[in-house]
DNA sequence: ACCCTCACG
DNA sequence: ACGTACGTGAGGGTC
């Protein structure tokens, strides 16, 4: 039998702190117990256990304090809003019949312990979920340990076996108490050795196997003497250490492993709680209905399947329809009914301006539409890109992720396929509420939803390149690689793998002995940042710097592209619209928005995109569109004037920052000013920019200063923004469009810091996403009334390229820079550079 | 599947 | 002692 044991209050922490505080109508909160049961959930669904057990702690003295009396001094109670909570989440685990355990004297680590004892002694298997890494020492073939951390706002899960806790530590699973003895550990208040940290315990322990050896042997061991002192020093602490960090495995909990088999769910009772707790879609999976059930919950809608004709002229009388696209098979709803059918079955009302359509995944509908000649008109809702405006971080938007996240009665039908087109109905009602909840439904309606058919129109209008070209340039790039191949095989005196950061690691470090200076989770870094330091210590490095910079070109732009050209020469990239945080689009399969410029090497690929015969591509980037947005949005007047001025915002900022002349302002200080301005808008630290721009970070840190003090309104805005976006629970750009931002209410200190940077980058970058995403409607609109032969091909989050008849490029690139400058009225002008060649490098400047 | 590295804004 | 500037996607290696 397999029991799968629980540190409930490790787990409804984690949850507590990582999921934004939730309260019932009737004021429960209900957030932590929400995490746990979906973190239970998905350990029983991985798990499949006979038996439930979750241990907790009491407020009691524990053993430990009988020994450590300071031990208690740091132990900080836990908020009132998680208190509430767990009285709620044990009686909830014995509705579904687990059994929670505490016990007086004893943590729930201890628990946890006795549990993985009882099972190895009875023969069976012991699943210890937690997100303490102490219990990593109770691991053993019949105990393993899943650790639930959170990882960037996450819920993450990963298993522990003898065998990677060797892989990770190099020691055996009891081991790790003797490495805590050394190490220590704060937050448990836990001393260790003074002076040694996590590294040097490992690898001390790997090498003596315990502390009992360490200090039995201290004087013959082959260690550095200011680490013999250190140790000596320590000795007491260690083995206290070692005492403390020791989980107790015999507390006196029922023996019977067979008494832990989950019991008889009491469904009655159950119904009524997860009612009263307001989880209506865990009352739906269990199969239970809802007791008291409020309006919104009434009952399910029926749906009926009529023929797809009868379905045709409902739709045509209401006016109204909402359409399913599924694997080529259309599924239209209408007034409850229901019918599967295919786009040209339905081609006049798809087309017809007076019916409105909801969509789920409007660009996919275009798509398909446009290879019909068939051009969708009057679409009022689209449920994928509604969902990504109510969360922008959720990892998909598929029909039955929305149905469970948001539908709490599914609705009535017979027929598994017509049924998903119920749900979808039943999902657009309940996410237009939302959104106008969240005042998003004018993004939705006026950028986003014209956006995906202007979207839809780029990715089959697709880029023109040079196949041949391109084939050729891969060729040239082989065989300079091939040369650089051998002639560092020779300086490093064997052959390996370039390509393994690994086995160059080997050579370059061991081998060749150059100094290590970065390292990675896994081992010696080998990026250009260290390859550039190393540069003028052994002639192989310029030569793999080289090798490194042609392969990437020749690997990832002239095999990759080559490989996806279509049969009509052109590269179709697929642009999406859901995909990133901030509200930009992003471009896959292939990329073309990183396309390399910035060094000439690169920058030839641009030659072999070109426009097809007779026209010309033409293309417009925003100048400095974040930092303008920056100015607007902090209302800095200094920074507005700047670009009022139209001066070199970088070279003005140098003059003030360092307090001179515009003259006297050198391409070194304007370079400084510009890392500022960058780094300013990523929420930048000292540290950072120090290593960006090659001084220390003392130096970096005075930049800093000088920069809030000449736009004394953006330091302002920076500490604003994050207030605000504590206060809300999310960040928002100019247009209203949300981050949610649940990591600023984490109890891990890097966490938090990353939610307060993105809280000071989203609106920066979301609202310039919010400008190009406007002009791109906007221009495309313009093109089809004023020059229909042009199309607009790429964007590139700054940059608008469209391909133009020849002698109407003027044109175009007039459409271009009106309309993307005028897309909005800021507080300081946005300008636009364009350009117009025969290729993409031509029409670069 | 995950890490590292590197291409872009 | 730790980690350190935002947002992406792709290729190759490794487990």
């Amino acid at each position: 039998m397999k029991i799968l044991a629980i540190d409930g209050n490790s787990i409804i922490n984690r949850a507590f702190y990582g999921i934004k505080l939730l309260t019932t109508k009737s004021g429960l909160y209900t957030n932590g117990v929400y995490g746990f049961m979906s973190i239970l959930n998905r350990l029983l669904e991985a798990e499949d256990p006979d038996g439930v057990v979750v241990a907790f702690d009491l407020h009691a003295p524990t053993f430990r304090h009988k020994e450590y009396a300071e031990y208690k001094a740091g132990r900080k109670g836990m908020p009132d809003e998680l208190r509430s909570q767990m009285p709620i989440l044990k009686k909830l685990l014995t509705l579904f019949g687990y059994t929670c355990l505490e016990m007086e004297g004893f943590e729930a680590d201890d628990i946890l312990g006795t549990m993985a004892s009882l099972c190895e002694k009875s023969g069976n298997i012991c699943v210890i979920a937690t997100g303490d890494r102490d219990s990593f020492q109770l691991v053993s073939d019949s105990t393993k340990v899943l650790l639930s951390a959170t990882k960037m706002g996450r819920p993450e899960i990963t298993p522990y076996t003898p065998e990677t806790i060797f892989e990770k530590y190099g020691v055996k699973p009891i081991q790790m108490i003797e490495i805590k003895a050394l190490q220590g550990d704060a937050s448990d208040h836990i001393p260790g050795v003074p002076g040694v940290g996590e590294k040097t315990a490992d690898d001390l322990i790997r090498k003596y196997g315990d502390i009992d050896y360490i200090y039995d042997h201290l004087d013959e061991l082959d260690i550095r003497d200011s680490l013999r002192i250190k140790l000596a020093a320590g000795k007491d602490s260690a083995y206290l250490s070692r005492f403390l960090g020791t989980i107790n495995r015999e507390v006196p909990i029922d023996n019977n492993v067979e008494n832990y088999r989950i019991g008889t769910r009491q469904d009655v009772e159950l119904a009524k709680m997860l009612s009263e707790l307001e989880f209506f879609s865990m009352l739906e999976k269990l199969g239970l209905s809802a007791v008291e059930s409020a309006p919104e919950t009434a009952e399910a809608k029926a749906y009926a399947t009529v023929s797809e004709f009868e379905l045709l002229a409902e739709a045509k009388k209401s006016h109204s329809c909402d359409i399913l696209l599924s694997d080529g098979d259309l599924f239209v709803v209408s007034n409850q009914k229901v019918a599967q059918t295919d786009i040209d079955t339905f081609a006049t009302v798809l087309s017809s301006g007076d019916i409105k359509k909801r969509v789920y995944d409007s660009k996919a509908l275009h798509k398909a539409c446009i290879d019909k000649g068939i051009e969708v008109s009057n679409v009022q809702f689209d449920t994928m890109l509604a969902a990504y405006l109510i969360n922008p971080s959720s990892s998909e938007y598929s029909l039955t992720r929305l149905s469970e996240e948001y539908l709490i009665p599914t609705p009535e039908i017979d027929g598994e396929q017509l049924a998903t087109a119920a749900l979808s109905s039943e999902v657009m009602d309940k996410l237009t509420a939302v959104l106008c909840e969240t005042k998003q439904d004018k993004l939705l309606h006026d950028i986003e939803i014209p956006l995906a058919k202007v979207l839809a129109e780029m990715e089959h209008a697709g880029f023109l390149v040079d196949t041949d070209a391109i084939t050729r340039y891969g060729n040239i790039l082989g065989e300079r690689i091939e040369q650089l191949q051998t002639a560092i095989y020779d300086e490093v005196g064997y052959e390996f793998n370039l390509n393994s950061p690994k086995q160059l690691g080997v050579a370059l470090f061991e081998k060749l002995g150059l100094p290590c200076k970065k390292k990675t989770k896994s081992g010696y870094s080998t990026n250009a940042d260290v390859l550039e330091e190393l540069k003028p210590l052994h002639p192989a490095v310029e030569h793999l710097l080289e090798y490194r910079t042609l392969s990437k070109l020749k690997s990832t732009y002239c095999d990759g592209l080559t490989a996806v050209v279509a049969a009509d020469g052109r590269i179709h990239s697929t642009l999406n619209q859901t995909e990133t945080r901030t509200g930009r689009i992003s471009s896959s399969e292939p990329n073309l928005q990183n396309i390399p410029v910035r060094r000439p090497e690169g920058r030839e690929l641009r030659r072999f995109f070109k426009a097809k015969d007779g026209f010309v591509l033409c293309d417009a980037d925003y100048s400095q569109i974040e930092l303008r947005v920056l100015a607007h949005i902090a209302n800095d007047k200094n920074m507005i004037n700047a670009f009022l001025s139209d001066t070199d915002i970088h070279t003005l900022t140098a003059s003030q920052v360092f307090n001179m002349p515009i003259p006297m302002v050198t391409p070194q200080m304007r370079s400084s000013a510009k890392a500022v301005n960058f780094g300013i808008v990523y929420g930048i630290g000292p540290f950072s920019l120090g290593k960006d721009i090659g001084v220390s970070t003392k130096e970096a840190s005075a930049y800093i200063k000088g920069y809030l003090a000449t736009y004394p309104e953006v330091d302002a805005y920076m500490h604003r923004v994050v207030e605000d976006a504590k206060e809300s629970g999310f960040a928002e750009t100019v247009f209203g469009r949300r981050r949610l931002l649940p990591e600023l209410k984490n109890s891990n200190g890097m966490l938090r810091a990353f939610g307060e940077r993105v809280a000071r980058n989203m609106p920066i970058q979301g609202t310039a996403a919010d400008i190009i995403k406007i002009a791109m409607i906007r221009v495309s609109e313009r093109l089809k009334k004023e020059l229909p032969e042009a199309t607009l091909i790429l964007q590139v989050h700054d940059e608008l390229i469209v391909e133009a008849p020849e002698e109407k490029a003027e044109l175009a690139c007039r459409i271009l820079t009106e309309e993307m400058e005028n897309a909005v009225q800021l507080k300081v002008p946005l300008t636009v550079d364009a350009h117009f060649g025969a290729t993409w490098y031509d029409a670069k400047d």
